[in-house]
DNA sequence: CTTGACATTGAACATATGTTCGTGTATGAT
DNA sequence: ATCATACACGAACATATGTTCAATGTCAAG
């Protein structure tokens, strides 16, 4: 092994400090570039790499290729600064209390078959079909482009996921290392759920279950990700058995 | 002269809701092509032209060549808006906690050792360590004599359940065939989840895994049913790996 | 009917901003 | 040592996003 990753480092810290700062001052995120300048950086690549950090440890999170999308989710410090505007402190009290989030049950995922989206890209979707979630167990804080799918079989097993259980998901169409994603296999035309590592030269698909084997591929065009697993639920009922 | 300025028209309208939308669910302001897409104009140059409108007016603010700089300085609506948004939210809230339970996590559950029984003595539990729930969710009425365990350890892997996993139990000594229980095997000294049936002889503890064989254990005496699985839930965060 | 301010369009443009990649350095484990 | 990994740099790249402009449509006042 080599070094070990000391959690948060000075520059992480620092980056926190500026990004509740600068947003709290200007009302919108700071570019990287900017980031970069505050804690004198001026490889844009290396404060990429912190934000992906911090990412992953639940600190911020941001869009793909969205210019100033930074959310902080985890201020660092205690000191909470006041909120600027009326819309913030209203929008802070809210989330305190109420905290319960409807995501709308797309449909059901089975191995051999695509997995279904939400219909509709706005915010319409029918009561009937949700499952409420409080916010406090979900990591991001945009709940927009979050859907959920019921488990349909078996074949899930290797991710650690049964049959019927909830899978709540986040759109996407691209993943960072370690992220579980949904991936629809063209070459055995199936769904799968699994852990995404880009490698060198091919996509390592681990499954959360660490005693199988990965599976890697190649092309990179022959598999599309559909989404990332946010959560999990498996309501137990009496199973037959 | 020619055609008079209408003040706020329709658009300018849309655009005020469609801002503080976005930037509500979002944390973070539009773009312009974004903001031409919910009202549906093609064209970049009219949005800005809108845009500049607002911004003359004082409703909004925004930097010149930064991208999602824009700030909402007065919410739009005449009057009832910010109330009537504030009622909302707190109906919104107190019907979100009239139906969320809040289970407490009573500790850890490792294969090696007894599970950790909630203090309930007291009707008391801290805040910090719980899950809230919808009560949707839960099939069980009775909502007291829940609690939740968080995982350690990938020894339950047999019962679909990992590392981290948070698993909320109904306490019960005994089990009706097919519940999945929590069981210390006095035999084994360890805690366990399976599913119990009992047969003629013996009693089957079946793995929630159909690859897996199931445990025959004869001796009744010699295992304790600490609680019934109602519902496992699992947070999938990046893991290293 | 003109006229001119307002409204709208589409495309081209400029640049702000996130992403990728090759390379290099330090550090700790073996 | 030597190896793998975390940390770091900077340049080239791709694209997301704001800006500009010439042309055209619309409508009410003159």
């Amino acid at each position: 092994m080599a070094r070990r990753q000391t959690g948060l480092s000075e520059r992480h810290r620092k980056i926190m400090e500026f990004l509740t700062r600068f947003q709290d001052s200007h009302g919108y995120s700071p570019s990287i570039r900017q980031i970069g300048d505050s804690i004198n950086v001026k490889s844009t690549s290396l404060v990429d790499y912190y934000l992906n950090q911090l990412q992953n440890l639940g600190y911020i999170e941001r869009e793909d290729r969205i210019s100033r999308s930074i959310r902080v989710l985890q201020p660092i410090q205690p000191g909470v600064s006041l909120p600027a505007r009326v819309g913030e402190a209203f929008r802070g009290a809210a989330s305190a209390l109420a905290s319960m989030v409807s995501i709308p049950i797309a449909g059901r995922i089975v191995a051999s078959e695509p997995i279904p989206m939400p219909v509709s890209d706005l915010n319409y979707y029918d009561a009937e079909s949700s499952v409420d979630i409080a916010r406090s167990l979900l990591p991001a804080k945009d709940v927009n482009d979050l859907f959920a799918l019921e488990v349909s079989g078996d074949s899930m097993i290797d991710a650690m996921i049964n049959d019927g259980d909830i899978v709540v998901m986040k759109k996407a169409s691209s993943a960072n290392n370690g992220e579980m994603v949904a991936i629809w296999l063209d070459d055995n035309n199936e769904t799968t759920l699994k852990y995404f590592y880009k490698e060198a030269d091919r996509i390592r698909l681990q499954p959360a279950n660490p005693n199988m084997e990965p599976i890697f591929v190649k092309n990179p065009k022959s598999l599309r990700i559909m989404g990332k697993v946010v959560m999990v639920i498996r309501q137990v009922h009496s199973v037959a058995g």
